[in-house]
DNA sequence: CGGCTCATACGATAATCCTCGTACTACGAG
DNA sequence: CTCGTAGTACGAGGATTATCGTATGAGCCG
């Protein structure tokens, strides 16, 4: 009872096997849910949903937050009444080694380019 | 006359500084125009868009090379009624260093452990 | 010129997607 | 139990997208 307590909802992710490169793809052609796994990366912890600052509403969050965990970029878990979040770095370099970190480093990169507030 | 007569038509592209990440992700997060990509990385020819077997029609063809070209991935140049198409290696190595191969290596393995018949 | 091929343009259709608002549930604190 | 907070569910509006069919243009060959 524990541990079975934390996870009180159970969230669908999809196994690392069945995490497809275009899903991740296109997850990620989003700038928000880019943004989203930037931060994420960035600071190497599980964040909630509400601490980014998104120029979105709570229901676009979580539609956002939901196609990243659908496409396996991120793992959701229930902790009380907050949902931590986190990189699914295994599975993705498992299946696609180097391919976070180039498309990271291209999103700084970019960023650093346009002049963005990151 | 003698080089612009091959360049009947101008095919509008983006400058290498105008290519969005998010716009090169989302042309990828198509198994359609991934594959093409795929094809046109794995021989390092242009080739024009009849000389992929895809299973639609011609007009749908057209429109994924359109966005392909439009997020700046493929050069598009015509040569008499053919229209040859390159990738746009040194551009995209020079913004994301390192992105295309992890993309086109992430590809391969997907269709490996998939069984693709590529 | 006349026909053939490669590719485009335009319109239409159906699906997907981003965004939002409102109503609702789950959990913890008092 | 009651309230507040975190997040979901559902539905709807509007934009974008993928696909197609048909008609059209641009260049080559006889």
């Amino acid at each position: 009872m524990t541990e079975t307590a934390t996870a009180g909802r159970a969230l669908p992710h999809p196994e690392r096997e069945e995490i497809r490169l275009e899903a991740v793809l296109h997850a990620l052609s989003d700038p928000m849910r880019l943004q989203i796994v930037r931060e994420l990366a960035a600071r190497e912890a599980e964040l909630t949903c509400s601490q980014f600052e998104l120029p979105v509403t709570k229901s676009t969050t979580t539609h956002h937050f939901r196609v990243l965990r659908e496409s396996g970029v991120v793992r959701q878990v229930y902790r009380g009444t907050a949902k931590m979040n986190g990189l699914r770095r295994d599975d993705l370099d498992s299946l696609f080694p180097g391919l976070l970190d180039s498309l990271l480093a291209a999103a700084d990169r970019q960023s650093v380019r346009l002049g963005d507030g990151a």
